[in-house]
DNA sequence: TATAATCCCATGGCATCCCATAAATGCCCG
DNA sequence: CGGGCATTTATGGGATGCCATGGGATTATA
């Protein structure tokens, strides 16, 4: 198991503590270990929807290399880090597999209670629940507009790929 | 841990203290005995904003690597490294985690009461809270449209993946 | 001597660690 | 094949330790 796949749905305790999937921290561990780092989630507020984006060392090297092609020590450089590193926070797994949602990251998605995890392969994020079950509904219905599009029922392998990261709610918990 | 991220927003004291960031100083200690140093701070105006620039060895480290790009004896090397250098102090951090922000320093920034602390990798940024919240945005607007431009090009078919069951293709919020 | 810099100690809040419970899942052995 | 035991997982609560902050005391500096 090396991607993040299908969504669960956690409380968040008066701490402001929630539990991360276990599938989820199978593949963190994955590959921390991979690459010989602490094992942290990274964690930031997503750029284009109420949610944060999370994910291990894959998602911080994908970060890098957003960074990579700028020269040091430039102002463009100063300004891109401010907003790909000055919001990341590194949430650490404490022992029984649960992590603190700080709460300027709450406050960005509207977090409060409950959480919905959803995995995106190479990355996860995190949902006010609410929230997310109505991004899931207009997700299918443009699913469905494509399938008529592209027709004769013949399934492509993008829509294969949508369907599995979509409709993954058959083993919502709680 | 061997990079600065994330923010944080600090007091300053009627003394002028500031306590670092626990995070940065777990930094500021790893690349400081990694390289036999006395673990002091290096501190100097930004040369593109209203803020302070800070770091440990590794940083300046990466200021030499420029200088020692450039011709000996030019113009250009003597005025970047006064640019550079002239204005570098260096702060101790005291035995609770605490620095000393020198007047001439906060005059730069503009700097009294409260201080954020902004993780950019190999270094961090010091700035008046009210001036890096307006930074901030603008720096999350330039992501956007960043990403926008070389995206679609420069991004895996993964990458594509993501983008696409998570926000839907393009109906924007936050 | 006055002023500023440094050290030492105190405190409150928050984060982390540890243990307990309960439900669900899987496994072994009869 | 089925019942019961062990494991994993999610969740709650208590206790402890760290961190940011404030203030007093002591030492350097002009």
């Amino acid at each position: 198991m090396d991607r993040f796949v299908s969504t669960f749905e956690n409380k968040i305790d008066s701490k402001g503590r929630v539990s991360v999937p276990a599938s989820f921290r199978a593949v963190l561990e994955s590959d921390a270990y991979r690459s010989d780092s602490s094992g942290g989630i990274y964690c930031y507020p997503s750029l284009d929807a109420p949610a944060l984006d999370a994910g291990g060392e894959r998602l911080a090297q994908k970060i890098d290399g957003l960074l990579a092609g700028l020269p040091d020590y430039s102002d463009e450089r100063d300004e891109l880090s401010v907003a790909l590193y000055g919001d990341v926070q590194v949430l650490t797994i404490d022992g029984d597999g649960r992590i603190v949602l700080p709460r300027d990251l709450r406050a960005h998605a509207g977090i409060e209670g409950r959480v919905t995890f959803v995995g995106l392969g190479d990355k996860f994020q995190i949902w006010r629940p609410e929230e997310f079950a109505d991004r899931r509904r207009l997700a299918r219905e443009k699913v469905q507009a494509h399938r008529k599009l592209f027709g004769a029922g013949r399934f492509t392998a993008a829509h294969l790929r949508s369907d599995e990261s979509s409709s993954g709610g058959s083993e919502d918990a709680s």
